[in-house]
DNA sequence: GACGGCTCCAAA
DNA sequence: AACTTTTGGAGCCGTC
C-alpha cells in the first residue's frame, strides 16, 4: 500500500492566502488513484499519519528531508518511504531505465538539487498566488511516483533497481532520524582533550598556549620573526631560506628533512588542524544539550555514499575526539564495521571464487598471501587498494600482472570499467547505479586530440584525463557497489531494531548514532546488547544475500561493545 | 567585501 | 613532483 503525501493551496479568496493543507492520497503500485484523497490542515498531519502508519504503508514524498523531521519532532515515526528526489536521480541516469521516459524526458524540477528545491518549491505552496502553478507542484508528486514506477517496471531486472530505490529511501528515514536523535557527546571530556593537547581555552582571537610556543620556537629556527605557517608561500620562502628544498608543504613531505625547525612546525600543524577543524568553536556549534546532530546528505556522493554538510564533518570525525562520544549512564555503544569490504565487493561483484575463497578464510589479504598470488600481507593490502583505484606506478603497479595472473576475474571487472570510463561509458553499479558521464571540457579534449593540427601535449593531455575517468570508473563500481551493501544493511539493520523496540520511541530503544560509510554506531541500554550485535549480525548477513543471492561471499564484522567511540579500534 | 581557486588535512 | 578514489571545511590569496 503506497500513500503520497503532499501540500496543496487551498481557498484563494481575491489574493487571501489561507495556510496549505496536506493531501494524502492512497496509490496502487503502479501510481494509480485507489480512493478518495483525505485532505486535511497542516497543523494535523502528524495524527493523520500516525493513525495510517498502522497500517504500514510505504509512504510517497517528494523529499524526505523536508516531511520526516517534523514527523520526528511530534514524535511520529513511519516504517517506509519512496523518496522521489533521491529515486528520480538515480533512475534518470541508470542504464538500466536509459530507455525510460523519465529518463528521456526534458531536465525537470526533479533534477533539481535538493536545497535549490526546497527554496523554490515551499515558497511557491506558501506565497505563489497563481493557483495553477502551486496545484502543479503538488500534483506532480503522484504522476512523478508513476513515472517512477513505470521506469523500474521497464527494466530489465525490475527486482534490482528496486531494491536500490527501497534502500536509498530507507537511508534517508535512517539519516533522519539520527539527525534527530544525534550522537551523544561529552563537552566537558571534548574540552579536556582540547586543554590537553592546546593549554587552557583563550580569550576570543588569542592562540592557545601550547599552539603558540610551537609558533614561537618555529619561527625562531627558521629565523623568521613574522612568518605566518598558515601560508604555503611563505612558509616555502622561510623554509627554502634554510637550505630546506620542498616544493610542498605536507606534512608526510616535511617529516622526510632533518632540520630542528621540521618538530615545531609538524606541532603546529596538527595543533592548528585540531583548534580550526574540532576546537571550541565546532564544539560551541555543533553540540548541544549533550548531542552531536550532524547533517547527513544521503546519496551526496556520485557514487552513492552519503555526504555531509553544515560545518560538522560527521564523516571527517577524527579519531583524536572520538573519546567524546560517551554512552549515557546505563547504556553502551555497539560499534560494528565491515571488514575489508571494498575488497571483498569486488570479488563478490566479478563472482571471482579464488578471491571469494580467499576472504572467507576470514583475513582476505592473509587469504591472498595463502594463494602464492603475493608473498607478504602488505603486498597483498597494496595491490588491492592497486587493483580498486587504479594505481599506475609504485608497488602497486608492479604487483598489478601477479595479481592479474591469480584474480583474472575481479582484475578483469575493473580493468573493463576503467576502459569503458577511458572511452567515455557509463559503468553501473550491482543494483542499478550508473557514474555519470564525463563533461563537455574532458570529451572536447578527447576528440582534439584525433583531430589535425594536434601536438603531443595535446595528445598526451587527452590521454592523461582519459585515464583519470578510467580510474574514476574503475574505482565507482566497487565504491558504489559498497555503498549499496551498506544501505542494505542500515535499512534491514533499522528495522530488525525497530522490531525488537516493541513500541517504544527511538531514542528509548536500541537506535542508530552514526554511520560513516562501512561502520554504524547503536546507542543502546546494556541488557539490549546482546540483542543489538545478533540484529547488526543477522542485517549484515542479509545484505550480502540481497546483493549478492545465497553465500559464498561473506561480509564478517567487527563489532566491539564500548563506553566511549574511542575505545572501538 | 564577495567569490572562486588553491593547498592542506580529516575520514572511508 | 607525482603518477590511487570519493568527500567537507578552514585558511590563504588573487580577482572582481
Amino acid at each position: 500500500m503506497y500513500v503520497a503525501i503532499f501540500s496543496r493551496q487551498q481557498g484563494i479568496v481575491a489574493g487571501q492566502v489561507n495556510s496549505p493543507a496536506i493531501v494524502l492520497q492512497r496509490l496502487t503500485g503502479t501510481g494509480a488513484l485507489d480512493g478518495a484523497e483525505q485532505v486535511i490542515p497542516g497543523g494535523e498531519l502528524a495524527a493523520a499519519v500516525e493513525a495510517l502508519e498502522r497500517q504500514h504503508p510505504r509512504w510517497v514524498w517528494d523529499d524526505t528531508s523536508r516531511w520526516y523531521p517534523s514527523l520526528l519532532e511530534a514524535r511520529v515515526r513511519v516504517e517506509r518511504c519512496v523518496d522521489l528526489r533521491l529515486s528520480h536521480a538515480i533512475l534518470r541516469n541508470s542504464a538500466v531505465t536509459a530507455r525510460s521516459s523519465l529518463a528521456t524526458a526534458p531536465a525537470c524540477s526533479w533534477d533539481r538539487g535538493a536545497t535549490e528545491q526546497i527554496g523554490t518549491r515551499v515558497q511557491a505552496t506558501l506565497f505563489d498566488f497563481d493557483i495553477a502553478s502551486a496545484d502543479d507542484v503538488a500534483e506532480d508528486t503522484i504522476a512523478e511516483f508513476a513515472s517512477q514506477r513505470a521506469a523500474i517496471a521497464g527494466a530489465a531486472e525490475p527486482a534490482r533497481i528496486g531494491l536500490l530505490l527501497a534502500a536509498e529511501s530507507a537511508g534517508a528515514l535512517v539519516a533522519a532520524e539520527m539527525m534527530h536523535a544525534g550522537l551523544p557527546w561529552r563537552p566537558d571530556i571534548h574540552n579536556e582533550i582540547l586543554e590537553s593537547q592546546l593549554g587552557p581555552r583563550p580569550s576570543p582571537g588569542q592562540r592557545p598556549s601550547r599552539l603558540n610556543a610551537a609558533l614561537q620556537r618555529l619561527r625562531e629556527e627558521l629565523d623568521a620573526p613574522t612568518l605566518n605557517p598558515d601560508s604555503p608561500s611563505d612558509l616555502l620562502r622561510a623554509l627554502s631560506a634554510v637550505g630546506l628544498m620542498v616544493t610542498s608543504t605536507r606534512s608526510w613531505e616535511l617529516k622526510k628533512l632533518t632540520h630542528p625547525a621540521i618538530q615545531p612546525l609538524l606541532e603546529y600543524k596538527k595543533l592548528s588542524r585540531l583548534l580550526t577543524a574540532n576546537g571550541w568553536h565546532w564544539l560551541d556549534t555543533n553540540v548541544r544539550d549533550g548531542r552531536f546532530h550532524p547533517e547527513y546528505v544521503p546519496g551526496g556522493v556520485v557514487t552513492g555514499r552519503w555526504a555531509s554538510t553544515g560545518g560538522g564533518g560527521a564523516l571527517q570525525l577524527p579519531r583524536q575526539i572520538r573519546p567524546a562520544v560517551v554512552a549515557d549512564p546505563g547504556w553502551k555503544f555497539v560499534v560494528a564495521d565491515a571488514s575489508q569490504l571494498e575488497p571483498r565487493i569486488l570479488a563478490a561483484l566479478s563472482g571471482d571464487r579464488g578471491m571469494v575463497e580467499a576472504g572467507n578464510a576470514g583475513d582476505l589479504y592473509a587469504g591472498i598471501v595463502a594463494s602464492g598470488a603475493v608473498e607478504t600481507r602488505e603486498q597483498a593490502k597494496v595491490a588491492m587498494l592497486g587493483a580498486m583505484y587504479g594505481a599506475t606506478s609504485g608497488e602497486g603497479g608492479r604487483l598489478m600482472p601477479q595479481l592479474e595472473r591469480a584474480y583474472p576475474r575481479a582484475i578483469g571487472m575493473v580493468e573493463a570499467a576503467a576502459r569503458s570510463g577511458e572511452r567515455g561509458e557509463v559503468v553501473t553499479t550491482r543494483l542499478g547505479r550508473s557514474s555519470p558521464l564525463p563533461g563537455a571540457a574532458w570529451r572536447a579534449s578527447q576528440a582534439e586530440a584525433y583531430g589535425e593540427n594536434v601536438t603531443g601535449t595535446d595528445v598526451s593531455r587527452a590521454r592523461g584525463q582519459a585515464r583519470s575517468w578510467g580510474r574514476f570508473t574503475r574505482n565507482f563500481i566497487v565504491q558504489g557497489t559498497a555503498a549499496e551493501w551498506a544501505l542494505c544493511w542500515m535499512a534491514d539493520l533499522r528495522l530488525g531494531l525497530q522490531k525488537q523496540a516493541a513500541g517504544s520511541w527511538i531514542t528509548d530503544s536500541p537506535h542508530l548514532v552514526f554511520f560513516m560509510h562501512d561502520e554504524v554506531v547503536v546507542h543502546t541500554p546494556v541488557d539490549r546488547v546482546g540483542a543489538v550485535e545478533a540484529a547488526i549480525r543477522t542485517a549484515a548477513d542479509e545484505a550480502g544475500y540481497l546483493l549478492f543471492g545465497a553465500p559464498p561471499a561473506t561480509f564478517p564484522l567487527t563489532v566491539a561493545t564500548v563506553d566511549n567511540y574511542g575505545q572501538a579500534k
